[in-house]
Parts: structure tokens; C-alpha cells; sequence
DNA sequence: TAGTGGTCTAGACCACGTT
DNA sequence: ACGTGGTCTAGACCACTAG
């Protein structure tokens, strides 16, 4: 078998691939280009074994690792699925927030405050891989849960990828933004990178999350990233911890 | 083969079990009993297929989740091993505290102020799995980067599984704490869950962390786990971010 | 050279969901 | 009944480490 040789390059110590990682490369090079969208399910095993011309076991081995990376998602009986965010379970995937006492029954309702093209500044267009001539999007919102405002959101896009973007599509939405980012511009995020740190509220925020200054705030510094980490997003927010902790696991 | 039946209650809808899963169960059995001790090399996949009857596919699937999971590390060559906190790589293997400038060049370094043996508090018995009557061991420590004290953390272990632990014992260890709970305990920390909060320094906190009062701190709530999801340890951690940040990724 | 984990294959059968 | 993913097997060969 092995249509697909080992890599070409065959250069000292060469750089030695597995059958299956090029195989799970193939198929987020499908999924980036949105062969298989969001919500869809992708051939069957054995259909990719035939087109890949491998066994069936190494294209399992493929999905079982884009399955694990929350890329797809496996259903016995059914088939694979490419992962979205849209499906009650995994909606808020990347919101650690959850309330000190339920289990956060209050649904999350969003106040969009601003949304404006801008020229990316050094450090934006830096972390986005941009230009300093680029433009980016940048938003502001508050998320409140119940009725009570409880995060400060600042984001930040890439220009090109979000044309047509505006206040008045973001007010008109619901669901969670992720939802939104993938069946109105293609963009699928996948994976996110947090920086959290204990700050102070300033004058501003205060009035907007109706807050005293100074209250200590989590702030929430989040790199979000597409298929094949290119970043697509970055977003600042202030979480009002009263009531709420973001929660993680380690192992 | 399979000498292991599936499960022996016939209840309607009988809970299955695939083989893999149970081989899983046998050996983190074994590694709570520490029939193989953290650092040292489990039997190969020939040998424990052997063992347990089954091909070596299927010890090869019960290891591969195992390792996923951290609590074994996989070495080709060389053999499958024991996680222990004691390794470079993963040493501080929970702590998420990164410099924002450089990559965590200074050393962590331990001052203990205070261990004592209490009775445990209704909360904490709560979530050690403890009645009221039984031991806690209480402990304080601060701990610096270079020479800026930067975390104070206050710790609850179960007094029954730490016996003989002291101060003097403390303070002459170096190195990781959970390092210091395998090699003289047995106690190998697998797992933790922490909520996250910011909050105001008090008094007291202000005066050990060297900042002012009120200064917004990360408070960093855990509990821990050995094999089999046992708890093992409470720990509150109270962090200065001025200069440093927990790092998250999400997936 | 021998032993370990890592990859790949081919085929059988099971569990689940749909028709 | 059929098609999907899920489990299990047996065997061949590859890559890495060590003596």
C-alpha cells in the first residue's frame, strides 16, 4: 500500500512521518478548505481508507486524534462528524465561567457596545499575523448571565477574513459568537491559548459592569486559532468573579 | 482469548465494557497498589498481554489512554513508565504560573511557615471524603521567583495518608512538593480541578506577599487526585500577577 | 544484536442508529 | 437488514535505545 511515500526530502536525520499523520494532515487540509463544513459528517471510514489508499485502521487512527482535538466528533452508528459550535453540548466550549453555586442554569445574553474597522496596532497585527497596513474589526460587549453583567469582552479580527462585519449582524444574532463566526464567515476556531491574571477595575469598566472601582477582575487574555493554528482572534476579557470562577482541569 | 468476561451482571441494558477498558482498570489497580512505583518501567506490552490474555492491541489501547491521561509516559526503546513529579520535563507539572516576559528562567523556592495537624473542617472533610473526627494537615507556605514572594498557598491533606509529616521535614525538601508526597508517601498526584477567582489581598496576605492591601490577587482554589479519582489534597493558592500570568490552553 | 514501543495491515465480529 | 463506528486479533515490519 502507501501510495504516499514517506516524506521526499531526504535530507540527514530526514524527518520521518507517519502513514496516518499524513493522512490527519489531508483531512484538516479538507476541513480548512471546507469541503466538509460544520455540522456535516465526513465519508465513512472505510470511504477514506479507499481514497487515501490505506487501511481502514490507519485512517482510524487518524480521526481518533482529530477526535481527541475536538476537530471532529465521532457517533457510533452514525458517523463522523466535523465539530461545531453550534450543538447544545459544546456551546460556550471555550467559557470557563460557571457559577459558585448551580451549575450555571442562567443562559448568557449579550449587549453589543461597539464595532469598528480599524488599522491594526503593532501589537494586534503582531499576534495575527497582519500587516500594520491591515485592517481589523474590533468589538466591544458585555455578557450578562441572568441579568446580571458579568464580562467585559474587547475582540479583536483579522479584516479581510470578516468583510461585511457590523454592530447591527451581532445585535441581530444570538447563540454564542463561535456559532456565528462559522455560518456566516467560514471560520471554524478550534483551539485557544488563555493568559489569566488578577486586575483592578478601572473607571470605565466599572460603569459598564456596575462595579465599584478597583474591584478585582479576572482578565481573560485569549489567542484563538483555526484549523493548521492560524490565529483568527484575539480577545480580551473582565470577568466579575462575585459570584463566578472559571473552572479548569489539569492533568 | 478474552479469559475476562464481559460484565457479570446481566442487568437490562448491562453495562458493557470493552476489554481495553478493563485491562485499564487492572493496571491502574496495580499502580495504586504500587506494585510498579513512579520512575520505574511497567512489564512490556508483550508481557502484560501475556498476563492478562489478551493481544498486545489491546494492552497496546489500555496504555494509550493511560498515557494520555499522564499517568504513564511512553518512551520508544526504552519501555513504558510511571509518571512522576520528580522529572524536569514535568516537574511543576500543575503550576500555570508563567513569567509575561521570559520563559520562567527563576527558580520556584519554598519558604513553609506553618504545618499543623487539625481536626477537619466540615468543608473539607466534605471534599477529602473525611469524617468529621479525622486528622487534616494544615500547611502554609510562600512561594518566591528569584526573590519576589509571589504565591502564598494554604494546603489540606488527609492526616491518615501523610503521617509523620512535619515542618523540619519541609523545609529540608526541595524540589516539588508533589515529588515529595510519591517518594515519601506513596501519594502520586494524577489530577486536579481548580476554580479561579480574583480577589482582594487582606491584611495579613499583603504583609507576607510584600504588596498592598487591596491589590487584586489570582486566587486558585484545587483539589487533587491519585489513581482512581481518590482526593488527596485541597489547596488554596493566592497569586500576585503583576509580573506573571497562568497560561491556559483550551480544546 | 536484542528488546522495546510505533506503525500498518487484513479480517472478524460487536454495538448502535436508521431504515 | 444495513451501514456506521468500536473492539479485538494476529502478524509483519519499522524506529529507537542499549549492551
Amino acid at each position: 500500500m502507501s501510495e504516499i511515500p514517506t516524506p521526499s526530502l531526504k535530507s540527514p536525520a530526514a524527518a520521518f512521518s507517519p502513514l496516518y499523520k499524513q493522512i490527519k494532515d489531508l483531512l484538516v487540509h479538507s476541513l480548512h478548505e471546507g469541503e466538509w463544513k460544520p455540522g456535516e459528517s465526513i465519508p465513512s471510514e472505510l470511504e477514506l481508507a479507499a481514497r487515501f489508499q490505506v487501511s481502514q485502521g490507519t485512517v482510524r487512527k487518524a480521526i481518533d486524534e482529530l477526535a481527541a482535538e475536538n476537530l471532529l466528533i465521532r457517533r457510533q452508528g452514525k458517523g463522523t462528524f466535523v465539530a461545531t459550535h453550534h450543538e447544545a453540548q459544546v456551546r460556550y466550549r471555550f467559557l470557563r465561567l460557571k457559577s459558585d453555586s448551580e451549575g450555571n442554569a442562567a443562559r448568557a445574553q449579550s449587549v453589543y457596545l461597539q464595532c469598528a474597522r480599524q488599522r491594526a496596532t503593532q501589537d494586534v497585527a503582531r499576534v495575527l499575523l497582519l500587516r500594520g497596513s491591515d485592517s481589523v474589526i474590533y468589538i466591544r460587549r458585555i455578557m450578562s448571565f441572568g441579568t446580571v453583567p458579568t464580562v467585559l469582552d474587547e475582540i479583536w479580527l483579522p479584516g479581510d477574513a470578516f468583510k461585511g462585519l457590523s454592530i447591527e449582524k451581532l445585535q441581530a444574532m444570538n447563540g454564542p459568537l463561535y456559532g456565528f463566526f462559522e455560518t456566516e464567515f467560514g471560520v471554524n476556531m478550534v483551539r485557544a491559548d488563555e493568559k489569566l491574571k488578577a486586575v483592578a477595575c478601572d473607571a470605565e469598566t466599572a460603569g459598564l459592569l456596575n462595579v465599584e472601582q478597583g474591584t478585582p477582575l479576572l482578565q481573560v487574555n485569549r489567542v484563538s486559532y483555526t484549523y493548521g493554528d492560524r490565529p483568527m482572534e484575539i480577545r480580551r476579557g473582565l470577568y466579575v468573579t462575585e459570584h463566578y470562577h472559571y473552572r479548569n482541569g489539569l492533568n
